[in-house]
Parts: C-alpha cells; structure tokens; sequence
DNA sequence: AACGGGGCTTGATCCACCTCAACCCACTGC
DNA sequence: GCAGTGGGTTGAGGTGGATCAAGCCCCGTT
C-alpha cells in the first residue's frame, strides 16, 4: 500500500461545469457549452464537507450557493423554542442555499448525510453573469421556481396525508431522483436516521419505524437497516393515491 | 352626480408602477425612479377577479406573474386523488405565479376571496428587463427566495406545531402582514372559512373552530363570525413559542 | 315573515399517532 | 472478547385532533 497525500481535501483538480458529469441536471442545464465556459469562470472551487458538519448555519452571512457535487445533505429550519423541521433533503445536482438570496443570511442548516463534496457558486457573479446569459438566468429562475413547487407537495403531504401515506411519497420520491441519477430506483440506502425522516414527514421516529415495518409485512419493501429494497412500486404509489386502504 | 361609464372593468387609468402605492412593498422594491419607467412600460395592464373566481388554475399554461393591487387570494394545490391543500394566502403587493415559472405551467390554483385586481406582469418581459435593470434582477430573486423561506416556516408549522399553535403563528403572521400594509393589526376581517384556515394548517375546520373559541374564552382575542380583534398578541406570541403549556 | 343554505359552533365518540419504556442490533474502541 | 453507544424495533397505554352529528347564526330570497 503506498497511498501518498490521500486526504486531500480541496480542488487539485479544475473545477469546470463543462466537463461535469452532473451538468445535465445541475445548474447549466440549458447553457451551451460556448457559454459554459463563463460559467466555469465563476465556479471555480469545490469544497469537501464531512459527515456530520454544517456546510453553513442559520444566520451566518451568505455569499455563495453549492451545487452538491457528491454526497448528501440535510436542510432544517428550527424556530427560537427549539423545535426543528428537515425541510429537504439534496443529492448530487441539487443546489443548496437558495434560501438566503433573500435576507443575505442563511436562514437554515445544511448538513451533510455522508462525506460530501459541493462546488461553491458566488453568488452576486452568478446574478452578473445571468444577466448576461438569458439561458442561465432563465434556468437559474426555473430551479428557485421548482424548489417553490417542490415545497408546495410538501405541505399537500404534511396537512393533507397519513403517516403511511407519507412514508410512502417519501420513499417514492427518493427513488425517482435516484433514478434520475442512473441509479436503480428499487435498491437505496438511506442516508438519513429514523428521526429525520420523521422531522422531514411530520412524523415521531417510532411512527417511521412501524411503517417501515409494516411495508415489510405487506411485502411492498425489504428493510435492512437502512438498505432498502423496494419490491413493489405500483403498491406504494396506490398507497399515496389512497387507493388502497 | 354626473359619473359616466361608472362601471369601469379594465385600466381605465394608466397602470404604473412609480405612481402606486404599494410600490415599496412589492416588486419594484428598490428599482430607482428612472428606472422605473422601464418597468411602467411591461407591466401595462390589470385585471379584475371577482369574489370565488380563479385568477388561474393548476395546468394552465403560464406566462404572466400577477401583483395583488387591491384584494385577497389563496392558492392551492391538489392531488390526482383529490386531496386539497391550501399553499398560501396572498394580500396586496404580493405576487401569485411563481410556481410556473419551472414547467410553463401552473401547478397551483389561485382564487380570489374578495373581488380583486392584479396587475399583470408577463415574464419573458420581466426577465429580459431584469437583464438590464440589476436592482430589479436582485430584488426578484429576493422575492422568489423569500418564498421559498416561507415555506420553510409552513413546513415547520405543519410538521413540528400543535393545532392552537398553528392557528396563533397563523394569526400573528396575518396582523404582521397588515401592519406591514398599514393596517391596525389588531382588528382584522378574515377574508377566509374555517375550512380553507384549517387546509392552510393541516387541519379540520371543527379544530380551527374550538381553537379561537378556546382562544376566546382565555382573553386572547375576540372572535365574531369573521371579525377578530386580537386583544393579547404576547399571549399568541407565548403559545408559538410553547412559553405558555 | 318564512325559507333555505352556507358557514360556524359545540358535543360525543373514535382512532391514528404520540409517549414512554424495554430491548435489540451493529459498530467502535479498549 | 467485552463494554459502550447510537440507532432501530416493538409493545402498551394515553391523547390530540378527526369524525360524526346536531343545532345555531347570519343573510339573501321568496
């Protein structure tokens, strides 16, 4: 074994959205790659988080978005009383700290799920540079408009859905972006413990665990620890549809 | 009396923003007056939505945002199944349509619950002004991300709140807005039923109903039929806060 | 004045989820 | 190997809010 400097931790690599895997889903979406070259300008540096440590706080100063690079985070919000919400959480491609553009302060936590890596985009060049190129501003503008959307089915399912119910979305949801990602969509492995699944889904840890349990007897699902094998899509989609009771 | 045409529908008057009064409150928010004219000049019109009427409907192809100038709306969302959520309650300066900008189509109904009027803002011209117009650029993206914000504070509302501590967040959130707008903030007219109160919090209307009784009979504040007169904001405020058990 | 209806209140009962508690399991460090 | 620890499961019992149901109030209509 003669590993040498393995724990390298920033970019000895260039950075550059052109050349990254991940731009079919990240921010240059839309951008041609002549344009993309601005863009590589601007992001220009990684940064590794590790598990368990914050990527940014509530209320420290913002100035940069990340684009999740690899890894996988957790975004909460929690009120002065102490109470706590997981409000999300982001994969590869997703982008991280939309939420302090509007006060210039962040106004959750995000916290990484596993070693993770994030490109760090400064902010106030990416509003420079998609004034100039109208496919970035106008991508920039439909990811901030999804995010809005994606918290909008968040809310039908906390004030309108079941725990099972909810579990369920949860589950399929997961799925579908991993899908999206090239991954198999029915084999994942969770990132996140019981009880942050149920911060996320409204839910009390226990609650989860009997759900999981119950998806398992149902034969809709395998759960090992937190691999799960997903055996019967359809079922848990007729569960959120409230076809089957 | 000598009033012609009295019954007057669409702009009679030229629409603009540097001469409205709620301008530093909605979108031209720190746009300088020069600039404004270039603004003036996309947002041209407005349109009138009476009382039960939809300003749009969820799948309809989207191109305008629209700025609340006089009135009240909700908006919802809704599953295949039927499942119903109200997302949000919009009142003057606040804008409506930003959840179609991510798929070109509406993803949310917005009705209006009092006669109403919007002004009309068609975003393709929004987003090639704020190409040229920085301040403009900035103050949309607040906008966008400040909603994103409070959905993050609904999330941790439907997810972490007991049912009084919903409706008094929800309370002291509308007096909040209507200071805001000028408003007493302790007197205030609910535009709203229990029904669409209790959608908005994730819960049934009988809940919502016994809450402001309960909310009553502690002195809180007083409840006839829609007109509430909010007697101890502290006392709402301390439940948020879970201060007072 | 009578009628009808939508919105609201209030009571009685029920049940989904929470709470509390015990225990298990996988992993880590000694 | 063994103890410690954090995460997960499962059970028993309690409860907050849902559900079901009756009746009221306000208001517009006839």
């Amino acid at each position: 074994m003669q590993v040498a400097h393995s724990d390298i931790k920033l970019e000895p690599f260039k950075v550059a959205c052109s050349s990254c895997n991940l731009r079919e889903l990240c921010l240059p979406v839309g951008v041609s790659t002549a344009q993309m070259e601005r863009l590589d300008e601007i992001v220009a540096s990684r940064r590794a988080v590790a598990r368990g440590e914050a990527l940014f706080r509530s209320g420290e100063a913002f100035s940069s978005l990340f684009a999740v690079r690899t890894g996988f985070f957790k975004t909460c919000v929690s009120s002065e009383d102490g109470r706590d919400q997981v409000t999300g959480f982001q994969m590869a491609g997703e982008l991280l700290g939309l939420d302090g553009i509007g006060t210039d302060r962040h106004t959750c936590d995000a916290v990484a799920l596993e070693d993770s890596q994030v490109c760090i985009i400064p902010y106030h060049q990416l509003e420079d540079l998609s004034r100039e190129l109208p496919d970035l501003q106008r991508h920039f503008h439909k990811i901030m408009s999804r995010e809005i959307v994606r918290d909008h089915g968040v809310m039908l399912l906390l004030g309108s859905m079941r725990a099972e119910e909810r579990l369920a979305a949860f589950l399929l949801n997961l799925t579908q972006r991993l899908r999206t990602r090239g991954f198999s969509g029915s084999s994942l492995i969770l990132r996140m413990t019981r009880e942050e699944i149920g911060s996320y889904l409204g839910l009390k840890l226990e609650t989860v665990s009997r759900a999981f349990s119950h998806f398992q007897e149902a034969g809709l699902l395998t759960v090992k620890q937190r691999h799960i094998e997903v055996l019967n899509a359809d079922g848990l989609q007729n569960l959120v549809n409230g076809t089957a009771c």
